[in-house]
DNA sequence: CTCTGGGACTCAGAAAGTTATGC
DNA sequence: CGCATAACTTTCTGAGTCCCAGA
């Protein structure tokens, strides 16, 4: 592999995490793309430096690690392409015209229900499921459980079971392996106009598929054998076109190869009969037992219970970073004195005066207990769960069983923030049945509260999916209790959100031949929209509504944008650092049209800390006018559109003729070229540097013997010792590739943009059209919250 | 018409739990 | 083969988006 030369040397360099940062631009330099080359290497020296010092001012860094700065092109800077915008805003016009698919073209002015409507019938589902539910069903498996389960002889059945779930054989792996690559496609592919560009290279790691084994009606021991058996041939025949596409354990209601438009209708209706059995409720609290004490300036004292339930919380949490905050620690305090009896708060007055390691070393047991349960035990302990999920686990709507997503109330607890949040700490009160409203049918048999208490109202409100609801005590906010992902309520609105993305792509053009123009209007609110709408289409920023200062952490979106979020350096470079939703720090630096640059400068004169940079523009105005461009478009489909887009844009450089193994890495980097433009991070998981030193041992252990290998060659010119030599070199390279695949995942989260961003039918075409099986993009869950896409054309284009 | 607050739903990363893999 | 660890998966719940009604 070419690209392992350029990595190697990054490698070395990455000492620390600005070095990190560095080398990674400096490969995108080695990579030969070329133009950009200017805005790289300037950005290059001044930014670490002012990132530090920024993140140190602003003070309101998240204890994740540096970011990466990236810089990204944003698609107005596109290196590629066309210099001048007008050139390249055309040109992308033109482009994604032509492009669009067939569908889409021809459907071009059908409403999205016509459009949906024709799909469901004309469109084709090529695999054998998609068909008619009765047959497909008839043949694989039996798809009702009920039936299924009890005749378990049926074969076939069993066979698709398994082989979805497994298939993986070995190969699945694409997790760490080898990955590689990368070094140029990122930002080639971005060439396509449609495409904004990432603000990094991306590398995959992959979210594998894998079984699930977490299936309630999964199988036991049995399974497992069969499995195997199973999926050595069900992987065969499947390959192609993974024939089997069920998933679905339960009845898979098939609602998409139904009438949509009946479904769209007014849409004011979700549902007409609901029935289910309630919530879970956190269970009472149980006192501690007497060895597991508090003391007090080193005296034991007894707590009251209320008291020694907060003291609990608080032990539970020593070990995160929480209670280092004095937010936290001041507001826990507060909490505290609350329940405290009398005499407890004439003694407990001093945080640093309570010890509550005892308790946590109680609590450090009982987890160790529960991890050395006997398999009897544990076996035990999950039929029991499984008793709950199918007591509470399950509702009937429209006389369909659907699958409820969170049927457990959350438990009382001390208030976790993100970021620096005003109220972290506080007491998350225990929810009542009397705080809690349940919604369902008129004519259904309402679930009955616990003994002795009783629901806070009991409603039928159909235009609602939610099956219960209860304000939450820290934010004031409710509560819902929904159906899960699979359920026919979420797979249509997903489905609907990317139709909508769908839309925008034969709007896109127009909208930003608008916006661009809008860019040197006269009225200040007209430049600063156009200018903000820019940034959410060609960043991805999200939307940016306002926020409370007192009561949430201080974040910030593209509308909400303040002076000191975005620093301008000459010629036309902009740098982003600001903390986005959940405190995730966005930084970035880009080259921008001079119009942009100019009209940044205007809106930050005059301006200091804690001002609006688009003080006239605020997120209603903005969706009204997208609004007007399009029904139903807000500034959040942009993210949706420019991820989708971007993952077709980067499947196109999946090698025809790899193995599975890296068609799937190929996938696993698009993947990752949208978390990064969507800037989806994560931290950097706990043994991280661990496992990255072990891995430099082990390169360097290899290392070695090939370098004997290449010693003994050259003394007896031995054939054989050739082979071992270049076996040692390219078990070499590839844990070289590994170990950088590895770190540069170290930050990126990737199965945000999967679950939430990347149109699925995109990646079931992607599947078919290059042989690979879903599962290994898709894990069971993924499957069947997709389901509805799994028919999908092989030349579907989103 | 704008401003405010309530309401409902999507999207986020971390933690907890499982399973696969390597030694 | 058994254990430790790595790699996922699932669960959990916090944090956004955006709509709507009412003043």
């Amino acid at each position: 592999m070419t690209d392992v030369e350029p990595k190697l040397s990054v490698k070395r360099e990455n000492e620390d995490t600005l070095e990190a940062a560095d080398s990674k631009r400096a490969r995108l330099d080695a990579n030969g793309d070329e133009p950009s080359a200017t805005p790289v290497g300037v950005r290059k020296h001044s930014r670490d430096q002012t990132a530090d010092e920024n993140g140190a001012d602003t003070k309101r860094v998240r204890q994740t690690p540096v970011k990466t700065e990236v810089k990204s092109e944003p698609a107005a800077a596109s290196p590629r392409k066309a210099a001048t915008p007008k050139g390249k805003y055309a040109e992308a016009d033109s482009d994604s015209e032509s492009e669009s698919n067939s569908d889409s073209d021809a459907d071009d002015k059908k409403s999205l229900a016509a459009r949906l409507a024709s799909k469901a019938k004309a469109s084709p589902k090529p695999s054998p499921k998609a068909k008619a539910a009765a047959p497909s069903s008839a043949k694989k498996a039996p798809t009702p459980k009920k039936a299924a389960k009890k005749e378990s002889s049926d074969e076939e059945s069993e066979e698709s079971e398994d082989s979805s779930e497994d298939e993986d054989d070995g190969s699945d792996e694409s997790g760490s392996d080898s990955g590689s690559d990368d070094d140029s496609d990122d930002e080639d592919a971005y060439d396509d106009e449609d495409a904004p560009k990432p603000k990094k290279p991306a590398v995959k790691k992959a979210a594998s598929p894998k079984k699930a084994a977490a299936s309630p009606k999964t199988k036991p021991a049995a399974g497992t054998s069969k499995k195997a058996s199973k999926s050595a041939d069900g992987d065969g025949a499947v390959t192609k076109k993974k024939k089997k596409a069920d998933e679905d354990d339960e009845d898979v209601h098939k609602w998409w190869e139904e009438d949509l438009t009946a479904m769209l209708g007014d849409g004011s209706e979700r549902w007409q009969t609901l029935s289910h059995n309630g919530v879970m409720l956190a269970p009472e609290y149980v006192a501690l037992p007497p060895q597991a004490f508090f003391k007090y300036n080193g005296q034991k004292v007894a707590l009251s219970l209320p008291t020694e339930e907060l003291i609990g919380f608080y032990a539970a949490m020593l070990k995160s970073d929480y209670v280092t905050k004095d937010k936290f620690n001041e507001n826990f305090m507060v909490e505290l004195r609350k329940v405290m009896t009398k005499e407890e708060k004439a003694l407990i007055t001093d945080l640093a005066k309570c010890d509550f390691t005892v308790i946590q070393d109680y609590f450090e047991q009982q987890r160790e207990i529960r991890k050395n349960r006997t398999k009897e035990e544990k076996a035990a302990i999950k039929a029991q769960n499984e008793e709950l999920v199918k007591q509470y686990g399950f509702c009937l709507m429209d006389g369909r069983k659907e699958r409820i997503a969170n049927f457990r109330v959350e438990p009382p607890g001390l208030f976790r923030g993100r970021g620096d949040h005003p109220k972290m700490g506080m007491l998350k009160r225990r929810v009542v049945p009397e705080d809690i409203t349940i919604n369902c049918s008129k004519d259904s048999t309402p679930p009955a509260p616990p003994a002795g208490h009783k629901w806070k109202e009991v409603i039928c409100n159909k235009t609602v999916t939610w099956l219960a609801s209860w304000v939450d005590g820290i934010s004031g906010h409710a509560k819902y209790v929904m159906l899960n992902s699979a359920s026919k309520l979420k797979g249509l609105n997903d489905m609907k959100k990317y139709e909508k993305a769908r839309d925008l792509k034969k709007h896109i053009k127009h909208i930003r031949r608008s916006y661009t123009e809008d860019m040197s209007s006269k009225e200040m609110a007209i430049r600063q929209r156009a200018t903000a709408l820019h940034f959410i289409d060609r960043l991805a920023l999200r939307c940016g509504n306002e926020k409370d200062p007192e009561e949430q952490a201080d974040t910030v979106g593209c509308c909400s944008l303040r002076f000191e979020h975005i620093k301008l350096e000459e010629p036309s470079t902009v740098h982003f650092d600001f903390l986005g939703k959940d405190s995730i720090r966005y930084q970035n630096s880009v080259d921008v049209e001079e119009r942009v640059y100019k009209n940044l400068i205007i809106f930050q004169k005059n301006k200091e800390e804690g001002d609006l940079l688009f003080d006239r523009l605020t997120t209603t105005a903005l969706n009204k006018y997208l609004t007007d461009f399009m029904p139903g478009l807000t500034a959040k489909v942009f993210r949706t559109y420019n991820a989708s887009i971007t993952l077709q844009e980067q499947l196109k450089l999946t090698p025809t003729d790899g193995s599975i193994h890296e068609k799937v890495l190929a996938y696993n980097r698009a993947n990752r070229a949208v978390a990064v433009l969507c800037n989806h991070q994560r931290s950097v998981p706990k043994k991280f540097g661990e496992q990255m030193d072990k891995m430099d041992e082990k390169i360097e252990a290899v290392k070695k013997e090939l370098n004997e290998a290449r010693k003994v060659y050259k003394e007896t010119k031995d054939e054989k010792k050739k082979a071992a030599v270049e076996r040692l070199k390219a078990r070499v390279d590839s844990l070289v590739i590994q170990k950088t695949d590895k770190d540069e995942n170290k930050t990126i989260a990737l199965s945000t943009a999967k679950l939430n961003y990347l149109d699925p039918r995109i990646t079931v075409a992607w599947c078919k059209r290059y042989d690979v099986p879903v599962e290994k993009i898709y894990n069971k869950t993924q499957r069947s919250k997709f389901a509805w896409s799994m028919g999908v054309p092989t030349d579907f284009t989103f």
